[in-house]
DNA sequence: GTGGTCTAGACCACT
DNA sequence: GTGGTCTAGACCACC
């Protein structure tokens, strides 16, 4: 699992980190139990400070994504995260509902919207690896 | 052109009143050349400062939505805004990757979001009239 | 002579007047006791504010551009304007400072800039015509 | 990189450190990644508010001159700004036919403006080293 | 009345 | 320490 930074985003740093591993569960290149670098291994090979990396761990963790021990380290978590709610369906509406209307203003078709939204959704193949 | 504000929100104010007017153009509430109040009476009606009104009213100048006129006050832009090119597909890929990667990791189905995708995009209606 | 306006420029009504007699000047098409519309003829022409066209004529008066004759009406210098003076040529070159040096950002060379100079320059012909 | 302030001057403080900076970069003397004082300690060391300062930056940054990392502090843009595209040229023309207007009015010869105008741009010697 | 600018002071998230 | 946001209050130019 290679974690990619970049610093000039808008993003905190926690953020991306949180965002690569979702995104990594996500293309099945991570599996349930497979291990993940320890905070300081981690924070030592991007450069950057423990506890940004830490926070990012707990935030995972917080949301279901992994599994933290003491001593064994970090696993991506065996059960899979919680599924979908109405809660959660109604935030992705809530979420979606911006970033629909400036594509819809800069005139984008919903063929094309669709078209673009199933090539990201593509690059998703859990369940299928 | 109500504005509704949620102050709990980890959005800022002032983006929240841009995401507004940009969803009430998608909507086809606000018309090319539709007034928008001015800064200070947005300001009062809302119960926000003044500043935070005009850095949202700057920044959708910015970006092609509005035109402010030093004495007039502020109007939806009349020639609409530019429209999608390759960087902003682009970027807008990159917004919808962690987003998409979350809702494939709680299981949501392809047609499950694309139906939930269509039911955002179905709100606006920008062109019908 | 014609003045055009733009509503949604960043610079005032009155400046905008100002600069068009100037350019008119410059041009030849108005020459030394060339006639000016009144103040109230100019505002009813343009749709404007009284005060805003009185403001342009009394800094061109001030400027020397034009005489104002109380029943006469406004007419063009006879006499010119005063020549450049070493403080003129001063301030001219702090104003073309941050325009020159944002066109040397973007890259424009030197014989792009004197051609595009020479092209705005050629505009005026006062004293061929 | 020294930035000084005219408060007497008709243009907006911002306006003048914003021109300032781009003079700098003009002239060499900031090179791409360069650091920027941090807003406070720039605000603090010409004795004005830290909000216009950020106001300056925010204006650099969206005009592609600087980045500001969230933490890092403010940096000259690594790429360098965009270069001058068709639109550039056209709102550089109506920029500069106002001021070569009143220079033609004030009887400076074409030769005399391609001289100061080459004096100017010959303070810049960005790409020179 | 409008927006434009500047000041002053505060709290927050991130590193 | 950094920038991001918000508030409060002031003065200005323009119309």
């Amino acid at each position: 699992m290679i974690i990619t930074l970049d610093f000039e985003s808008k993003d905190a740093i926690y953020t991306q980190i949180i965002q690569q591993v979702i995104i990594g569960i996500a293309k099945g290149k991570l599996q349930p139990n497979d291990p993940l670098p320890s905070v300081r291994s981690l924070a030592s090979d991007i450069g950057i400070n423990l506890h940004t990396v830490n926070k990012a761990y707990q935030q995972l963790k917080q949301d279901g994504y992994i599994l933290i021990h003491r001593q064994k380290g970090v696993v991506i978590h065996p059960d899979g995260v919680k599924k979908a709610d109405s809660a959660y369906i109604e935030s992705l509406k809530q979420t979606l509902k911006p970033i629909m209307a400036e594509a819809v203003c800069r005139e984008l078709k919903e063929e094309e919207l669709i078209s673009l939204y199933k090539e990201v959704l593509h690059e998703f193949k859990k369940g299928d690896g």
